[in-house]
RNA sequence: UGCCCCGUGGUGUAAUUGGCAACACGUCUGACUCUGGAUCAGGAGUUCAAGGUUCGAGUCCUUGCGGGGCAGCCA
């Protein structure tokens, strides 16, 4: 795949690196895997990808890219109950969105039930795991808390030709969900309660999304995650802080195995302001309709991202800034945006759309021309456009102020502002409807201010956006706001409660310059002065044009 | 009150491994500007605490305090 970000990435002999960089600095320096270096990234296909899945991926696949390595996607589909192929499908799509390159690795934990079967049975062999006939109910019991030690089950000193026929006829179907686990033979009374026998198979009769009906014996993530990588030759198996316990226990399996034995390095998971970030609770906005689809703009998931208008340097480059250390941490939300602003700012037109309008008209102006207008003054390249001009126009119903406080200089009573590209205009006349509302501005425009004639020394301060009221279409416009009130919901029980209510305003009458009418879906743009726009690709059809508003411009205008 | 991990500006990370605490975002000030954007210049703001080792500690040691994780046949 694509490899520009290497050079301006790469830390590789840069001076700032995080500390798995240092770690595998130091493994190439001794020469612990050969010189190799390979990462993967394992989902599970119970939900659609989020901002912290991307992290782990930018990680991941960041490594193997800065190493000259391998990076592996991996399906960790252990558990058939919970997963699906849309899961899959949707992930395989959002990872090579964001540019993770595991070329043709899609992986799958499934077909090496066989090897891990195998492996199990090399365990029990050695007297090193058993099956037990405790219920769920009983083997929590058993386990003691976090003080005190668990108590050995009954059946842990069955002998191994016993062991080996009933984990047989378990992977024959013999038995009944729950009926019998197969589990590791440790130490029942160490202080790691992971150690304390812990279960490696579970009865599950149940179809798998992937294996059809060929297996009703499924391996715990404990049993297999350590095995997965070792199978598949990983180096380095980076993973989340919550496992960092559970290292010792895929030590003494891969270990008692013999097998190879990469090395587990744990980071802190990324969470981010107003937002939430496990599966279960997005899995829950989705399921109860409080958003719409895992894709809605408002979720912190890759592809509500993708929707929103984020693009996948953007979210690269995000992961750049926020680095990875063991800390938790809460990132405030302030630096994705500052991620996406500074993309778009490079590589999106600037066109003008009036979302709240508010008509105009400019009484000394009867004829009809075409303004130039520079399409991204950051991109020399990106050209210009002409843009119909005309006596009556619309302009942002925020830029007029009957009544404004000091500092705002737009548009006010007997007040002059620059219409963009145009002309100076001056308020003669405010005309208000029965309740008091503004509902029209008379104006007079200067001949002598047009754009780039440079024959009047005339200065405003102020600039607004406009289009022109005969030649504009309308369109809707959705407007994001953060999805919850609160800075970190999910520390919160009553997170629900907190969900934003305004976080979506629908405005169905934008008007928008003509030069918008053919734009695509995923098409961005800068309204001016107003944010960064991107088609909707869900509701936008060959009658109307749906934009979402992706993130607003930065606004140093205070009150 | 068992085990494990972690404490650096408001936020996220650095600190050549013991040598003047820095970068980005945010924030504030100014310049410029036909986007109150961008850009440019500048400012404010940081090592959880107490001991110890040392000429010298964000870094090493001890203790304390604070935060997080673990008692699914989830991952």
């Amino acid at each position: 795949m694509n490899n520009i970000d290497i050079k301006s990435t790469n830390p590789v002999g840069g001076k700032s690196k995080n500390f798995i960089y240092e770690i595998i600095d130091e493994d190439l320096k001794t020469n612990k895997w050969g010189g190799n270096v390979h990462t993967r990234f394992p989902p599970e296909p119970n939900g659609y990808l989020h901002i912290g899945h991307a992290k782990s991926i930018c990680l991941n696949y960041g490594i193997a890219r800065d190493y000259n390595g391998k990076f592996n996607l991996r399906f960790d589909d252990t558990n058939p109950e919970k997963e699906e192929q849309e899961y899959v499908d949707s992930i395989i799509e959002d990872v090579k969105w964001l540019g993770g390159d595991f070329e043709d690795r899609i992986l799958y934990g499934s077909d090496y039930f066989e090897q891990m079967y195998l492996w199990a049975v090399d365990l029990i062999k050695k007297g090193k795991a058993y099956v037990c006939d405790l219920n769920a109910d009983e083997i929590r019991q058993s386990r003691g808390t976090l003080t005190e030690p668990g108590k050995e089950s009954p059946y842990r000193n069955r002998t191994i030709e016993e062991n080996l026929e009933l984990f047989e006829r378990m992977h024959k179907g013999e038995f009944p969900n729950g009926s019998k686990t197969l589990r590791a033979k440790i130490d029942m009374s160490s202080p790691n309660i992971n150690l304390r026998d812990p279960i490696m198979y579970r009865i599950v009769h149940e179809e798998h999304h992937r294996q059809g009906n060929d297996w009703c014996i499924y391996p715990t993530y404990d049993w297999a995650h350590g095995n997965e990588d070792s199978i598949e030759g990983i180096t380095h198996s980076i993973c989340t802080l919550e496992f960092e316990n559970h290292r010792p226990l895929y030590d003494w399996f891969l270990d008692q195995l013999g097998v190879h034995h990469p090395q587990q390095i744990e980071f802190a998971r990324l969470n981010l302001s107003y937002t939430v970030m496990s599966k279960r609770r997005l899995l829950q906005l989705v399921k109860e309709g409080f958003v719409d689809g895992w894709d809605d703009p408002r979720m912190p998931t890759i592809s509500g991202y993708r929707r929103r208008g984020y693009t996948p340097e953007s979210i690269r480059n995000f992961a750049e800034i926020i680095g990875v250390a063991k800390r938790d941490a809460l990132t405030d939300i302030a630096l994705l945006e500052y991620a996406i602003r500074d993309d778009l700012n490079k590589r999106a037109n600037r066109v003008m759309a009036v979302l709240k309008p508010l008509k105009v008209v400019i009484t000394n102006y009867d004829s009809e021309e075409e303004l130039e207008a520079v399409n991204n003054p950051e991109d020399p390249d990106a050209g210009t456009r002409k843009i119909p001009f005309s006596r009556e126009l619309f302009i942002e119903q925020s830029d007029f102020m009957e009544n404004p406080p000091k500092g705002f200089y737009r548009l006010v009573p007997g007040g002059e502002v620059r219409l963009r590209y145009a002309y100076i205009i001056k308020c003669e006349e405010v005309i208000k409807n029965d309740n008091g509302d503004v509902i029209e501005l008379r104006c007079t425009y200067d001949p002598e201010t047009k754009s780039g004639a440079g024959s009047s020394n005339k200065k405003v301060k102020g600039v607004i956006h406009w289009v022109s009221a005969k030649n504009c279409f309308d369109a809707e416009v959705r407007l994001y706001d953060r999805l919850f009130t609160v800075e970190n919901p999910g520390a919160d029980e009553d997170w629900l409660g907190k969900l934003n209510p305004n976080s979506l305003e629908v405005i169905s009458n934008a008007k928008l310059e003509p030069s918008l009418k053919n734009s695509k879906p995923l098409d961005k743009f800068q309204f001016e002065r107003m944010g960064y726009f991107c088609v909707d690709f869900k509701y936008t059809t060959n009658e109307k044009l749906v934009f979402n508003r992706t993130v607003t411009l930065k606004d140093s205008w205070k009150k």
